[in-house]
DNA sequence: ATGGGAAATGTTTACGCAAACATGTGGGCG
DNA sequence: CGCCCACATGTTTGCGTAAACATTTCCCAT
């Protein structure tokens, strides 16, 4: 019964001998390099396919000194944002050559973050990609080993690191600007959960623009950025509210429900504005004003800035905001007082 | 300027001439092993924090031939059920001592499919998962390199590999029968793409029951999974329809939007069931009745069979079925004969 | 024909780690 | 007091690859 163990895999030599050539020459076939006869060349890919061979990229990685492997450390794929920024990064490395290794880390406590960073300079990675957007980044970063190179995703680690972003600020400055120009006397914030730097930068950028409009700023509303806690945070809005600008669209779309149930029209009676624009915010009921986010953009630039690290050694600190830009849809219209 | 030029990696070696031992005895360190005295292991333990030693995965993988990565083959993150199914797989491995390496295949071509299956080969990974549903999967796997042990998802390749599922079929049917048991005549259904398997699965299970039912069979819509096809495909349900199966929860979310927009009442006038049970589905308006999948789960069996295969040699052919369960909410009620 | 030289191919070596085997060291027991 | 054993530590070796260097081949110019 052939094949009922599983043979040893093939190596050069194997190919080698069985095309009465040197493992070298093999070696330069597989490599495509030059100097090699094409009678030569034939003898030795009849051999590999004969034989199945498939280089051993640990004995190549080791030989080179590069695994061609970037690792990802992240909490969780739950989110919209992260999974598509994954793929994006996942896609921009496949282009340069690069292989990705996803490192989750379950629960994010301060030590799993710490676990995740010590396993990670065991790992086959030639540098790393962090999308940790809570605070607790902060203490674990003393942990990074040092050598390694890193971009972070949506933190304040600027000053430590090269980061990549979406220009939360702007987007919801856009999104709060665009409430007040249609009328609105205030807007009200149902922001993320307070140890995100984004919910933070999010809802410090609404006070801002508020303030310097010269406008109320109304008790901060927060949810978890499920849609179940923005429906929460919807039924606690207060009467007088006209608009509210909602931290992300499923947030957004839990706070349509409570505003549904609550028996006030959007957008008649008030406007919702989300952030991420999702796939679904056209086709919630009313299709949803948001803030546009592109997450390929952002992935694409963390792998570039690490590969440059990766080339060109490290990088200085700094960060790169991704342009964000408002969708306007059904969800938000002029003001009118309310009776 | 020390650190403008990155030094060499440290080395076993290195850290045995500082400690003043052999390698061999701070490879034991490093590896827990016992036959090394306390302070000895002191000694090797506080040369190697003074040098930052890190051990080399790739040297590791040689000596020991596994790599301990499993690679994920997949089409994208976007869809709802991929990105946490992977996010389950990256969990329930690292919990087992494995990271997971993604492989994305950009456009669902063939080419593309038989593109990543080779990279695959070359790749650094014991074991691959597959998570690809469409047809493309029959003729790629032959490009499959042979050895490589393989669990698939969500696919009828259940004569030729592992594979772990969710029972589309059952789900549907649960679907289904809700439906007829509130009293509906029939049950009209929004199919996913025909090239999916869960699409053709679920469309399979929902005209069996019907038949079964002798009820008669109304043409079948089709989306793309995404929202704003579920709309479109809304706006051509007839207006006799009193009740729809639809494939995915993105796809109910427009076909509410769909029947809003025609005045028809959900649930008064039309009953509406989704399926996947995405985080929102119970913020929709109303909040839909849905089948539960557990992603998790599938996830977890899919690196529990894998790793037994990788362990054991491999494993038969054969479709593991993970249950689903439906969820009553808002949007199903019972048959009432309109106008 | 013959020496020179370029092109093709072979041989040696090191990458970092750890199993297998070899050596050393000390303590207990007859 | 001496022998032997258990345990600590050192040395050798090979995993698969490819750079660096060594050798062979053969063609061409003289």
């Amino acid at each position: 019964m052939p094949g009922g163990r599983r043979k040893q895999r093939v190596s050069m030599a194997d190919v080698a001998k069985l095309a009465g050539v040197s493992s070298q020459t093999v070696s330069r076939v597989a490599n495509g390099q030059s100097g090699v006869v094409e009678s030569t060349r034939e003898l030795v890919l009849a051999a590999m396919r004969e034989l199945g061979y498939r280089p051993n990229s640990a004995a190549r990685s080791l030989r080179y000194g590069r695994f061609n492997t970037l690792g990802v450390i992240l909490f969780g794929l739950s989110t919209t944002g992260n999974s598509r920024t994954v793929e994006a990064i996942a896609t921009q490395a496949a282009a340069e050559g690069y292989a990705i290794t996803l490192i989750p880390v379950g629960v994010p406590t301060q030590d799993n973050v710490l676990g995740a960073f010590t396993r990670m300079g065991e790992l086959a990675v030639d540098g790393v990609i962090v999308i940790i957007e809570v605070h607790l980044l902060d203490a674990a970063t003393v942990a990074l080993p040092p050598g390694v190179h890193v971009v972070v995703v949506d933190s304040d680690a600027g000053d430590r690191y090269p980061v990549v972003d979406t220009d939360q600020a702007d987007g919801a400055r856009q999104a709060v600007r665009h409430l007040l120009g249609l009328g609105h006397p205030t807007v009200w914030h149902i922001a993320g959960p307070a140890e995100s730097f984004s919910a933070e930068r999010r809802a410090q950028a609404w006070r801002t623009v508020l303030e310097e409009a010269g406008r109320p700023v109304p008790a901060i509303g927060r949810g978890d950025w499920s849609a179940e806690s923005g429906y929460r945070a919807g039924l606690a809005l207060p009467d007088e509210c006209s608009a509210v600008f909602v931290a992300n669209d499923q947030m957004a779309l839990g706070v349509l429900r409570a505003l549904h149930e609550r028996g006030r029209r959007v957008p008649a009676d008030v406007s919702v504005v989300g952030f991420d624009d999702i796939a679904e915010a056209s086709s919630f009921l009313p299709p949803l004003t948001t803030v546009h986010q592109d997450f390929a953009e952002v992935g694409r630039r963390c792998v570039q800035a690490l590969l440059a690290q990766i080339g060109a050694g490290p990088a200085a600190p700094g960060t790169d905001l991704v342009p964000t830009h408002l969708v306007v849809r059904g969800s938000t219209t002029g003001y009118r007082s309310v009776g």
